[in-house]
DNA sequence: CGCTATTTTCAGCGCAGGTTCAGGCTCGGG
DNA sequence: CCCGAGCCTGAACCTGCGCTGAAAATAGCG
C-alpha cells in the first residue's frame, strides 16, 4: 500500500511518515499543496492524508481538483483544532473521513486501516480465499489452517494481488504500489518475489494461486470465500 | 498502560499520579479542561480519570466532547463529596464508573484495574495462555505452575502484548503505550525487554511466546485458554 | 546517603531478507 | 521450426534490523 502525505509542518510530517512506514505501508510526501497534487497525479496512491492549512494550493482546493480529475482514492483530511467547519468543508470537497489535530497515533493507525479496507470492500480484517488466509490484523497467511511464514514484501505483494483478486496487475503497477518514490524501475523483484510466493503458497503446484499473463503482468486466482 | 489525570487541586493531582505510577501505569495529567482535552486528543489513553468540577472545561463537557469524538477510553469520575446528582450527569455525558471525594486509595486502585481489565474485554483478573497465567492483580506471572520474577516494566511490555494476542505491535506502539509522553523514540528499550522477557518466559525455546516480525513489530503468539 | 535493583544506552555482531545477476526456459509470432 | 522477448530461478551479494552483553544512569530503599 502506498500513500502520500501532505503536511507543510516539518516536524508533524516527518512524524507522520515515521508511523506509517512502521507500519509497513510505502510512504512519500509533500510539504506544500503544488507538490502534494504533483505527486497525486504523477502516481496512483491507495491514500492521501492531506491538511487543510496549506501553503501555495490549500488542503480543500487541491481535494476538489483531485476529484475534478476523477481521482477516487480515499482522502483523510488532517484540521487544525477544532475547525468545525474545515471538516464540513472538507468532507464536502469530496474527503473520506477527517482527524483534528492534535490527534494520536493510535486513531490515525485506525482510520487510514479502516479506510484503506473501505475502499478494497474488506469490511473486516481477515480476508478468506478457500483454503487461504490472510489476516491482517496478525499480518499473518494461513494455508489449509497451517501457519505460512512470510517476510514483510513477500506479505506486502500478496496482500495487493489478494485485494485486487481477479484483476491483472502489471510489474510497474505491482511496484509503485509497494515502494516509496523513486524506485529503480527495471529490476525483476517483482518476479522474485512471485516466485518465493508461489513456492510457498503452492508448493506441490496444485493451487495456482497466482498466474503470469505474460506481457500483461499478474492475476491473482482464487475466489473469496466469506 | 497509560493514564491521564485531569484534576485542578495541585495536592490532589499530584496525589492521583503519585498513586498510579506507583502502580505502574505511564501517567500523564492535565490541570484543567482545555488541558486536558487536548491531550486525550493527541494520545490515545487505556484510561482518563476525571474531575467533575473542572476550570475552564467542566468534567461533564470534556466528556461529551470526547464521546462525540467517538473516543471510546473508560472515563472514572471524580465528585466533590457526595454531589449526587453530578454522578448521573457523569454517567449520562458517558463515564463509566465514579468514585466521590475523598476516597480511598484502595477503592480507586481497584476501580481503575476494574475498568482497564473491562475494557480489554478480560472480566477476570487472570489471563490464562495455555502454560503461562498471568495475574492482573496480583502482578505475577506463572510458567508451568511456576512462579516467574519480572520487574515492572518487563511485565508491563508482557501484559500489553498479551492484551493484544494474536497482533502485530509495532515498536513504536508499544512505546507509546508503557511511556509517557516524550520517549526518546529512537532508542532499543524495547528490543532489550522483548529479550529478557524471552529468555525468562521461554528459556529453552520450546514456547516461542513472541515472535518478531522483522521491519513490522512484535506478536503475543500463544491463544488464550480460558 | 550509600547500596542494590532496574532501566537505559551503546557498540558490535550475525543474519534475515531485499536486491541483483546470469543463465536457462517458455511462449508466441513469423 | 526458429528466434527473441519475457519470465523464471538459484545463488551470491550486501545492507540494515534486531539481538546481545556489558556498562552507565537512574530509581528505589533502608
Amino acid at each position: 500500500m502506498r500513500l502520500l502525505i501532505v503536511e507543510d509542518d516539518t516536524a508533524l510530517r516527518t512524524e507522520l511518515v515515521r508511523q506509517l512506514s512502521a507500519e509497513g505501508y510505502a510512504v512519500d510526501s509533500a510539504n506544500d499543496g503544488r507538490d502534494g497534487l504533483h505527486m497525486a497525479s504523477e502516481y496512483d496512491y491507495d491514500l492521501a492524508v492531506i491538511d487543510l492549512g496549506l501553503p501555495e494550493i490549500d488542503g480543500i482546493s487541491l481535494i476538489s481538483t483531485l476529484r475534478e480529475r476523477g481521482r477516487r482514492l480515499p482522502v483523510l483530511v488532517l484540521t487544525a483544532r477544532d475547525g468545525w467547519q474545515d471538516k464540513v468543508k472538507g468532507l464536502e470537497a469530496g474527503a473520506d473521513d477527517y482527524l483534528s489535530k492534535p490527534f494520536h497515533p493510535e486513531e490515525l493507525r485506525a482510520r487510514v486501516q479502516a479506510l484503506l479496507r473501505r475502499a478494497h470492500g474488506a469490511a473486516q480484517n481477515r480476508l478468506n480465499f478457500a483454503p487461504l488466509i490472510i489476516d491482517t490484523d496478525a499480518k499473518t497467511v494461513t494455508l489449509h489452517e497451517h501457519a505460512i511464514e512470510l517476510t514483510s514484501y513477500e506479505y506486502n505483494t500478496l496482500l495487493y494481488l489478494a485485494l485486487n483478486a481477479g484483476k491483472t496487475l502489471s510489474k510497474t503497477e505491482l511496484t509503485e504500489h509497494l515502494y516509496a518514490q523513486d524506485y529503480d524501475r527495471d529490476s525483476n523483484v517483482i518476479e522474485v518475489f512471485i516466485g518465493r510466493l508461489r513456492k510457498k503458497l503452492d508448493p506441490d503446484g496444485s493451487l495456482n494461486p497466482i498466474s503470469t499473463l505474460r506481457g500483461l503482468g499478474y492475476r491473482f486466482n482464487l475466489p473469496r470465500s466469506d
